[in-house]
RNA sequence: GCGGACGUGGCGGAAUGGUAGACGCAGCGGACUUAAAAUCCGCUUUCCAAUUGGAAGUGCGGGUUCAAGUCCCGCCGUCCGCACCA
């Protein structure tokens, strides 16, 4: 007996058995079938699952779903990016152990998962925390440093003088330490990169192949990358046989130049540090501040006169003071520069800072003099001026002439210089990889063996004093020295997460256990296909995973070179927020809505509607999906994601969205109850049907899945008022395998309802009959000089004249026009007709 | 500061340069009901007329075009990223 309404609670359970039983999401590696890689960014397991998580996972399931019903293949696995910093956290907050936690976490959002009903893989399950996991990525660390893409260097971190503790980007606030609150200041240590700039010419060029990418993150990357092509040339120091090199894209400019500037840790800077105490004391204060660009380029700008002057290659007469600057970069081309004040903003504040000169020497128009006024740098193009021989020439050949004569004179030469720096992956961190790596002091850094491999994190740390527990472990850091025997110190470092979410896309497609996959089946599943998570990942996750791909395909363990063929980067769930009278956050539970005013449950006090906002703890404006999915089922959860929203923007959860959803869920269930032959066919249900079927294809293929929820809609509209017929009957069970991607629960139970036979995961995708896509007759409006005036229907395919002579010959369009004559009309056939008087 | 995006009714949004507001939510009115819930029907950009109509309208200011939400220039606002959050 068929129930009234749709029992979520009893379906979900029941089919996701189902499923499980069947192995229906088990990936074949040994399928003829074309094969689809699914895939959404793998969760960090904070603890509990998040309304964004859901969103993500669903909207990669509905494709999943999707392409298994058009006969694809599917791989749609799911595992854990699970080292970080929360997990120390954690221990020293409650005093955990990083690992209980983290597990304890992935077992409940494992859980939580499930009951959605994801059509995932779960065999293929992974934790990078795992030794299993981790093991591998110390493998092919190992490979990259035989390959010689591995060095060590020293870098500057934060580093916190009261906890003597190195801090992360987000510990620093306001450029103190989070728990001390004493300033941050930098400190070098030596640390272990990857040559990523190795690669930054593939990973520029690669980006043009990437045709399924959104435009703007390829745009982002390749800022990110910053190929700039210029001049590095040396300016001779006066009274000195030192030179100076610095790096320019605007060689045009180079008669502008009045001063050149160094980084604070420039050789020259410390030079004259050595023997001159102010110097010393700017540089010492230089190291203020935290180590991120954004801070480095809004503190303010300052400079010391090393009172050293550089002579100016063209013009031996000019003498440009040398400063000490502390918004030059080292890390950046020569970690010198020359400051052109007139034609770059932060040169000329710096100028206008220290009085000096700012020389003219490009125009875009009449002004030539060659005193610039005015704080606002002139950085467009125009003619060269006041430069001796360029003068006349615009910019580019300027430049060209410029790098030319360098090079015959030889004081400099064209160079490329990138933006991207090499990555450095040394964490002073428990809750990682740890870098397998043995510190000889006879025979300096070497690889740990293979066979000792995995290099095990120990479990017996404490966390109760800041820093790096491993460092302070009485014994683990002891090993022999694999090269000479002696005593050892193993590297204390973990790998930057970064690495871990480098090549999990690898191991879920294969995973032995003596090796980090099979390079077969990697060839057989690689690349994604579909690529799914935030754009806060636009740059530095995806440009590491297309370098470490890269990087192996190098060394000859794999022959793909992009792991995402196709990437798509999904909005965030928002939500209100609400304030109590005191100013503090309110969650949602402790607010009522009644009219349009806002009160606080406990006591009744008015609440202030806050901004929509990203789902925080801060703002207390989180929703937890586990009570919805109790409430109202894992369909109408799914539902909502997918609706109105375009999933590439921000997604608003509102009280009243699930429950529409869920109505919309109660009423898919009465309609499918609906069936019942009666004979006949309904063409306008039946083109209504096809074309939807043809429409919500094409929506899911572009991920428009709002689009998608959309048309099914009016299609659930049409069907409603339709009278019963055998095409009404044929719509329903269409219908039902049209939203089985979607409401996978209620697909079924509604499929096993009309007797159909087998599971609608696997029924095929319904095909549209091109004969019912096309209209016979087109609704063409009419304007007047651009107006909307009237609109009439005529067959479709009319000739221009006579849809021109129609329009004319209307009524409203006669009375509108009176006596005037058309100067010209407009035909756009079978749309639109516009009158121009 | 630098790089990237976004901005359309009360709300989420739809719209190959060609009828702005599809579809959903909320709201209002009605039907059913002893009542409520559920369900069903209708209305719902704003202003003026009060039926037929007309005007304005896609963050702001310009421009291109027969025609601009869509293309171009300049602003404003919000969001994302900035290399140790993941």
């Amino acid at each position: 007996m068929r129930d009234s309404r749709f029992n979520p609670l009893a379906a979900d359970a029941r089919w996701q058995a189902r499923w499980e039983a069947d192995g229906c999401f088990r990936a074949n590696d040994a399928s003829p079938k074309p094969k689809a890689y699914i895939l959404e960014m793998f969760p960090y397991p904070s603890g509990r699952i998040h309304i964004g998580h859901v969103r993500n996972y669903t909207m990669g399931d509905v494709l999943a779903r999707y392409k298994r019903m058009n006969g694809h293949e599917v791989l749609h696995p799911m595992g854990w990016d699970a080292f970080g910093m929360p997990a120390e956290n954690a221990a020293m907050e409650k005093g955990v152990h990083p690992g209980g936690w983290t597990r304890d976490n992935i077992a409940t959002m494992r859980a939580q998962l499930k009951r959605l009903g994801f059509a995932l893989d779960w065999s293929r399950e992974l934790a990078t925390c795992e030794p299993a996991y981790y093991g591998h990525e110390q493998a092919l660390f190992l490979d990259l440093l035989d390959a010689g893409l591995v060095y060590r260097k020293e870098s500057a971190v934060n580093w916190d003088p009261v906890d003597m503790t190195v801090l992360a980007n987000e510990q620093v606030i306001d450029g103190k330490g989070w728990r001390s609150g004493a300033p941050v200041e930098k400190r070098k240590l030596s640390q272990w990169f990857l040559r990523i700039t190795d690669f930054a010419e593939e990973l520029l060029d690669g980006l043009g192949a990437l045709d399924d990418w959104p435009d703007k993150v390829r745009l982002m990357q390749e800022n990110w990358i910053g190929k700039s092509e210029g001049l590095t040339f040396r300016f001779a120091v006066a009274g000195s046989a030192e030179t100076v090199e610095v790096f320019s894209t605007r060689p045009d400019t180079i008669f502008g130049a009045s001063f050149v500037a160094v980084a604070a840790d420039h050789p020259l800077a410390q030079q004259i540090a050595a023997d001159d105490a102010d110097a010393a004391a700017f540089i010492e204060r230089c190291k203020a501040g935290g180590t991120t660009a954004a801070e480095i380029e809004t503190q303010e700008k300052l400079g010391f006169d090393t009172g050293l002057k550089a002579v100016h290659p063209l013009d031996a007469n000019l003498s440009l003071p040398i400063y000490i600057a502390n918004f030059v970069l080292m890390d950046y081309g020569s970690g010198a520069v020359m400051g052109v004040p007139a034609h770059d903003q932060r040169d000329l504040d710096f100028a206008r800072k220290y009085a000096l000169d700012v020389r003219r020497v490009v125009t875009g128009g009449d002004a030539a003099g060659a005193v610039f006024e005015g704080d606002v740098a002139f950085t467009g193009e125009g003619r060269v001026v006041n430069s001796g021989f360029l003068d006349g020439m615009d910019v580019v050949a300027a430049g060209k002439a410029v790098i030319a004569r360098a090079t015959a004179e030889n004081w400099g030469e064209a160079t490329t210089t990138w933006r991207l720096r090499d990555w450095g992956v040394s964490r002073q961190r428990y809750w990682g990889t740890p870098i397998p790596i043995i510190h000889c002091a006879a025979c300096g850094p070497v690889g740990v063996p293979r066979d000792q491999l995995p290099v095990v994190l120990p479990e017996d740390v404490d966390f109760k004093t800041p820093g790096n527990p491993l460092d302070r472990h009485p014994s683990w850091s002891r090993a022999a020295c694999p090269r000479c025997g002696g005593d050892a110190r193993r590297e204390t470092d973990t790998l930057d997460t970064f690495v871990d979410s480098s090549w999990y896309f690898l191991r879920f497609a294969s995973q032995p256990a003596d090796r980090p996959f099979d390079p077969e089946i990697v060839r057989q599943w690689l690349p994604v296909d579909q690529y799914i998570g935030g754009v806060e990942h636009a740059i530095l996750h995806l440009l590491y995973a297309r370098f470490w791909t890269r990087a192996l395909a190098r060394i000859g363990m794999i022959e793909v070179t992009e792991p995402f063929a196709g990437l798509f980067t999904q909005g965030m769930v928002t939500h209100e927020t609400y304030k109590a009278g005191d100013g503090s956050w309110l969650s949602p539970g402790e607010v009522r809505k009644t009219g349009a005013d806002y009160m606080r449950i406990e006591d009744g006090s008015p609440v202030a509607l806050g901004r929509v906002e990203k789902m925080s703890k801060s703002k207390k404006n989180t929703v937890d999906p586990e009570p919805i999915v109790d409430q109202y089922g894992a369909d109408a959860v799914r539902w909502f994601m997918l609706s109105d929203s375009p999933p590439e923007r921000d997604l608003p959860w509102t009280e009243s969205g699930i429950e529409g959803a869920w109505r919309f869920v109660q009423r898919l269930w009465r309609l499918f109850g609906e069936r019942g032959d009666n004979g006949g066919a309904d063409k306008p249900l039946a083109q209504k049907l096809h074309r939807t079927i043809a429409g919500v294809a094409e929506d899911i293929e572009a991920l428009a899945f709002n689009k998608a929820v959309a048309k099914i809609y009016e299609l659930a509209n049409a069907i409603d008022k339709a009278a019963p017929s055998a095409t009404r009957d044929d719509a329903l069970e269409t219908l039902a395998r049209l939203v089985a991607p979607m409401v996978p629960h209620l697909a079924e139970e509604a499929w096993a309802d009309m007797g159909m036979a087998g599971l609608i995961a696997d029924a095929p995708w319904p095909e549209a009959d091109p004969a019912l896509l096309v209209d016979d007759e087109a609704t063409i409006a009419i304007q007047v000089m651009g107006k909307l005036r009237d609109t009439m229907t005529l067959p479709k395919g009319q000739s221009k004249d006579a849809i021109e002579a129609a329009a004319l010959a209307r009524d409203k369009i006669v009375a509108f026009i009176g006596d005037a004559t058309p100067k010209k009309v407009i035909v756009v056939p079978d749309r639109l007709v516009n009158i121009v008087l």
